[in-house]
DNA sequence: AGCCAGGCTCTCG
DNA sequence: CGAGAGCATGGC
């Protein structure tokens, strides 16, 4: 579905209802930022189809985002603001769809990410909409009709178990039959959640992981997360593990921004930043 | 080989 | 009701 390789970001979207194929590079400098867009599509561009790309790549990299205010708000917490330091100007990524964030969310569950990510891959190879460019193919991701009409045999073709694939189908249908979780965007945390947890298969950590990468919900954070708070004991605990309370407690002073934070902290700790 | 990994639902007692 | 089993794949 994407791709990153030599500075350039490829990614298998749809423009009217059809494949299309985005490569992203920049090509401005760090005073004058500026994103090169070219589509590739097997019909005409129209104007209609270069607005939409342009929004959606705003939000694909959150372009929009204000980091200013992140910046300001955590400065007295040390540690942030050491890795804000390192990591200066970086923003979190979105999905281009609150579907598609809800449907990966729902995969990552309980297993590690490196199984989930085999099952996503297989998900958008076997159902998602195939477009071939320079001999190669690019899959965009499924839409929830194709998901809602798969059967549970298909999904777990993909690696998903039983119960998965009857969620994963169930949200496809309920989306398909008119339940529009993308206008959830403009609601508030509690509200999403209490919404999104009515839906088959879907808890709190899957609300909160929806909202984060699909929602742009900067202050939402999964603080049970094995992950997050194993993240979260490395740079504040000393590597002595903690519970979701104790994520909580440490979270406070990011209040306002606590995803994008935590987004910092797993990035930090990708990149082997040391805080002193 | 066997256990655990970025949860959730369903079934028992 | 609360506790506990079961789930699929990948990594160690």
């Amino acid at each position: 579905m994407q791709r990153y390789e030599s500075g350039i970001y490829w990614h298998a979207i749809r423009l009217g209802d059809r494949p299309a194929l985005i490569q992203v590079r920049s090509s401005g400098t760090t005073n004058d930022p500026e994103l090169d867009v070219e589509i590739y599509k097997q019909s005409a561009i129209s104007l209609n189809d270069k607005r939409e790309t342009k929004e959606l790549v705003g939000k694909l990299f959150n372009l929009r985002l204000n980091l200013m205010p992140f910046y300001e708000a955590v400065k007295h917490d040390r540690i942030m603001a050491q890795i804000i330091e390192r990591l200066w100007g970086l923003r979190s990524p979105s999905t281009a769809t609150v579907f598609e964030a809800l449907i990966d969310s729902v995969i990552e569950q309980q297993i590690s990410l490196k199984a989930a990510w085999s099952m996503q891959r297989r998900l958008v190879e076997i159902l998602g909409d195939a477009l071939l460019w320079k001999d190669r193919p690019y899959f965009a991701y499924p839409k929830p009709e194709r998901l809602a009409t798969s059967s549970i045999e298909q999904l777990r073709a993909c690696g998903l178990s039983g119960r998965k694939a009857e969620y994963v189908q169930g949200i496809g249908k309920l989306v398909t039959n008119g339940l529009d979780i993308e206008a959830l965007s403009a609601r508030n945390e509690e509200e999403i959640i209490e919404k999104l947890g009515k839906i088959r298969g879907v808890g709190i950590w899957t609300a909160e992981m929806t909202m984060i990468r699909g929602m742009q919900k900067f202050d939402a954070m999964p603080a049970d997360d094995l992950g997050l708070r194993r993240v979260i004991a490395r740079y504040y605990h000393h590597g002595k593990k903690i519970t979701g309370d104790d994520a909580r407690r440490t979270a406070q002073s990011w209040a306002g921004w606590r995803g994008l934070a935590s987004f910092y902290l797993i990035m930090a700790e990708q990149l082997g930043i040391e805080v002193d």
